[in-house]
DNA sequence: GTCTATAGGGGGATAGAC
DNA sequence: GTCTATCCCCCTATAGAC
């Protein structure tokens, strides 16, 4: 233990070095209470080097925070526009994959909700946010199955909100539900691959009922 | 418009108005971004006046958390306790009565959740959360109906995440739905108090369904 | 491109008058 | 108790050598 590894790569270009290692410093630690220095530290350079590439602390964190949303959008806009699959198929698709990648990067979520309450729009206006989610054959879809009577609740932000949330908020709450419950972090990710097939059920059995 | 309200009323001590200041700011900042001259200028003092109450930022913010996690803590526990009712009439209750309070103290989801992640369980040790939540007639009312099969997934721990995800994570996730639906304060709030009768619905399916 | 040294400023905390 | 004035550290950013 004790040693924290370093992101000092010998085949990546400097300023990819430090993009990285502020990815994983904002990501983790918020934009307030990221220090610079801690930044070029894990990147294994100075601060003046830092502001070689990137000019400021606010300048590399929009770009950070840009690339991490446009991610993050691309990733739903696939799951969501996949016009082959059905309704069903796409609540699948999103618990499992999107599970997956909260598991791997755990925080994402909260940094990003975090941030957006802060920065109020200025960043969400950039992206084409309302095009792909509103436009996408998932919300379609979900018209559809409305107008044929198979989903009760017409309306889809409800649909949506719902999804996210199973899905979403126990890794944000994870802290306090694992002291609550005594559980450890095997037993947690056991909880959360569990989940991947619990919520298509769940969903399914939600939008017959309300 | 402009012109902010401070916090200067003659009938509170100035001890209680620092606090209440320090609530608000905190709250809606967190700790890293808030600065004590916000939190002085806001409770109509000066930084002098509110070291000398409360010796610093580090003990203030101490003292506003353990008291915005208590009443958090507290308001749980009355929810989960009331040995008089049934398991389906406390999901609505949490749901209602969980619902109004984020409606008028919005910023303490997210403030909390986030908080905890830095401070990792120093503060979450100090309370009883366990007992509290744990020993609650919620969670032996769920071990009942799971054994007499009214209820099909047996972790109360899925149960509690599936309430509290779809009762706080809207609330969390405001900005980014609002951005995505076009939708504007008046109408989130509208969809939020749909909730309070849909969420009780949706909770029941599940039970059965998965 | 990368470093050392340092400027510049902001923010938390304190001394001391009233 | 409350204020003004000030200290001092820490952090961002830049100047300038290599």
């Amino acid at each position: 233990m004790a040693k924290k590894k370093l992101n000092i790569e010998k085949d990546t270009t400097t300023e990819d070095r430090i993009k990285a290692s502020a990815r994983a410093v904002f990501h983790r630690k918020g934009f307030a209470a990221t220090r610079t220095r801690d930044i070029a530290e894990d990147a294994g350079i100075n601060i003046a080097l830092l502001n070689y590439y990137f000019r400021s602390k606010e300048n590399l964190f929009q770009i950070i925070m840009l690339e991490t949303m446009s991610r993050f959008l691309l990733m739903m806009s696939d799951f969501l526009n996949d016009e082959k699959s059905s309704l069903d198929k796409k609540v699948e698709l999103v618990a499992s994959n999107y599970i997956d990648f909260i598991m791997i990067e755990p925080d994402i979520p909260i940094f990003m909700l975090n941030e957006i309450r802060n920065n109020t729009e200025s960043l969400l206006n950039k992206l084409p946010i309302k095009d792909i989610i509103l436009n996408s054959a998932f919300f379609s879809q979900h018209r559809e199955l409305v107008a044929k009577g198979k989903i009760k609740e017409p309306n889809p932000l409800h649909f949506l909100m719902n999804m996210l949330s199973l899905v979403v908020f126990p890794f944000i709450a994870q802290p306090l539900l694992k002291a609550i419950s005594e559980t450890d972090d095997k037993a947690f990710k056991e909880l959360m691959q569990e989940r991947k097939k619990l919520i298509p059920i769940w969903i399914k059995a939600m939008m017959k009922a309300g």
